[in-house]
DNA sequence: CATGATATCTGACTTTAGTCAGATATCCGG
DNA sequence: CCGGATATCTGACTAAAGTCAGATATCATG
């Protein structure tokens, strides 16, 4: 009654039957519900047509009535692309604002008033976090960006937060060589950031230097995206990064009681090396040769 | 882009897109999705048509379509209760339970899938057993079952492999007073599960005795159903059984590994009392009077 | 047994989603 | 500028789901 198939089966009903419940927000504003999701697409950001047919898998025909069909309600504009005028664009007029302001505060209210009904609200959220990272684990994307910005600046947040809850004497960035933005940023290294469904679950640092090797820095994964392998490919992406800038030398530092970290680094050819800096934190340093 | 609203919404975009991948075995099989739910339905043993209808949500009109349906595909046949014949049971033929089973294992196969997919097998278990509890909250009935059934043992085996883990110096269920199974069923006492979806999740005894008061024994609620206040909803039950078999006085042990047991109790017009048993586990003892 | 309520069934209908074969306009490489 | 490739659009179609008003049979009750 209790096998790993009975209760990813329970938790399918359980879901199929409450996701209605849960959002609805497509319906309960007299719109069919495939253009709803145009609509919501459109506002979500997504304004190349063929790219919103593409998510959400319509066939081409479908989604140029859908078009219309919004168009003539005056929620929408399209309009062929400068570069290409075989595609088009599509953006939403003032009054398709309004709309799709109106389908996003349901969608905010419904998941209000779940929250509201249940009383392990982190238990819950965390569960539901580890759950839609494990099924989205294949459209995570390995995204280059300014380690300045918000998403960036997230990961670095839990980054360290965890560290302080796992280092036994606590983890003060301040005493820690913080690098400098720019030296993550290209020509000199680069930062990236894994994206799950506009959702930051991990980063790592590539940091040039004028010593003759770049470092790994801030490899990092959430929680909820564990066991998925994404710091693999986080450091896959890192390296290759790397070998696009030239570099032909990366070290990193590491602590043992990450170990999971030292076991990653063991078994993707990076080999223990003397330490080769002055931080407080690190007790491992590793090398790899591209 | 992290507050608890945007996690509960990643999560039902995650599902919803995930969820036809997740068990598409509705489909696979050239039956449109109506009939096949009808089917698996009746397969997992409803009959009563008007439940059906009312379980799946469907217009009785298209109800009565969908059987007709089924039934000239040979893999059902429907009679007219006995007890009025206004009302039609549904069974399946020998045709209609091996279609069911080829639908059974394809949801299996899918379940299986899935779960090769990802490492974190008992984490994501665990993650799903959750939700699935907190959205099927609604929908938990409190049963009365004998304490000796399947479902009554999965609770106790769980309860007493806890214990094992709370109590600083372990639990052996042979040292504790083990009740008589017939203590625990009417007319002396009772046993009360409460079953999410086909899971049991939780359980409680009520223990008669000859020495003027019963007991409440064996109150356990699942890791994954906490938070929805059913311990309450178990003790209240357990009372109310009392009650209906006459008793006036009740009695528990617990211990204070358990504070949230304790904690229950006294919230709920229990008082502590003196020891009253050699029961070496217990170090806190309840009792109130009905 | 007459009467109103109830469960199911039937026929006629609408809406939505989806498919597919071309039509049209544009792009790209030679 | 030509010819094949590409993006979108249009028309004609089907399947599925759902709605609704009655028809029919049965039940409960006085």
């Amino acid at each position: 009654m209790l096998d790993p198939v009975s209760r990813v089966r329970r938790f399918n009903r359980a879901v199929t039957s409450a996701v209605g419940a849960l959002d609805n927000s497509f319906l309960g504003r007299s719109r069919p519900l495939g253009a709803a999701r145009v609509l919501n697409a459109i506002g979500h950001g997504r304004s190349d047509v063929a790219e919103i047919r593409d998510y959400l898998g319509l066939d081409s025909g479908l989604m140029s009535r859908l078009l219309r069909s919004l168009e003539d309600e005056g929620l929408i504009e399209t309009t062929a692309r400068e570069d290409d005028a075989r595609r088009r664009m599509a953006k939403l007029t003032r009054a398709g604002r309004r709309e799709f302001a109106a389908y996003e505060a349901l969608s905010n209210a419904q998941a209000e008033g779940f929250l509201a009904q249940h009383s392990q609200r982190e238990a819950l959220l965390a569960a539901m976090d580890l759950i839609a990272s494990a099924l989205t684990r294949e459209r995570v994307t390995l995204d280059e960006i300014d380690p300045r910005c918000e998403e960036a600046r997230y990961c670095l947040g839990e980054y360290y937060a965890e560290l302080g809850r796992r280092f036994s004497q606590g983890f003060d960035v301040s005493l820690s060589r913080d690098p400098d933005a720019k030296d993550m940023r290209r020509p000199r290294g680069t930062f990236i950031v894994a994206m799950s469904d506009r959702l930051p679950i991990g980063c790592v640092g590539l940091k040039g230097s004028d010593h003759g090797y770049a470092e790994i820095k801030r490899l990092w994964v959430a929680p909820a995206a564990r066991g998925l392998r994404l710091g693999r490919r986080l450091m896959h992406a890192a390296e290759s990064a790397a070998r696009e800038l030239g570099i032909t030398l990366l070290r990193l530092d590491t602590n043992s009681a990450l170990p999971e970290a030292g076991q990653l680094y063991r078994s993707t050819g990076w080999r223990e090396i003397p330490r080769f800096n002055d931080d407080p934190y690190p007790d491992l340093f590793f090398e790899k040769r591209l």
